[in-house]
DNA sequence: GTAAAATATGAATAACTGCTCATATATTCA
DNA sequence: TGAATATATGAGCAGTTATTCATATTTTAC
């Protein structure tokens, strides 16, 4: 059977979250961290604002997870979907 | 090292050919058969004008590969890459 | 309490996407 | 050759997205 509805647009979805560079960049920094929002800004030249924006939308779906630190806001990676799929791209990638 | 803009830009056009449900539903049935444009159009309701514009993008990106005969063009899955990362997706959509 | 720092949020804008509609191209058949 | 069929393409448009800029919120330090 085909896929429905339902189906393809949440897949769909889950590429979605995948298929921008800057988002892309900032979860490869959380592969191997728990990063702040400022943290995260510096080492990819983006604004802050920029992140944090990039950062909502990643915590709405539930690929980052956010802990709070004082004035401090700490995003590591929360869903093991999201990091499979980001290392199979990669290493297509990588060799080639 | 964090993710250079040339590997994060290709990474996400890969993501990108991923993120849009009717994209997916037509990957979907390729998955199974090589399909003329007609055929697919017909079987997930959009026009072929539709399907023809988003078969020039997968076709752009080497993600589905085309084989003229007569009038008609039967597209077929050109991309393991891709192949794979659909049903990695695919099976996590599935379990929940 | 006030100021500064870190992050979040909303509005506005520019760029991109995916569709429709009209038209072009290519192939078959009479 | 001319009509019909299958697909491709280009323009235009409605919706989405990612940024910037200005402002709000929260926390710390004084």
């Amino acid at each position: 059977m085909p896929l429905d509805d339902h189906t393809s647009t949440h897949l769909a979805d889950l590429f979605s979250a995948l298929s921008d560079p800057a988002r892309l960049r900032i979860l490869d920094l959380l592969l191997c961290d728990e990063l702040s929002v400022g943290a995260i800004a510096e080492q990819l030249n983006m604004s802050e604002s920029a992140v944090s924006h990039q950062l909502r939308g990643l915590r709405l779906q539930r690929i980052v997870r956010a802990r709070k630190q004082g004035r401090q806001v700490f995003y590591c990676l929360d869903d093991e979907h999201v990091i499979e799929l980001f290392r199979l791209g990669l290493q297509h990638m990588e060799h080639e």
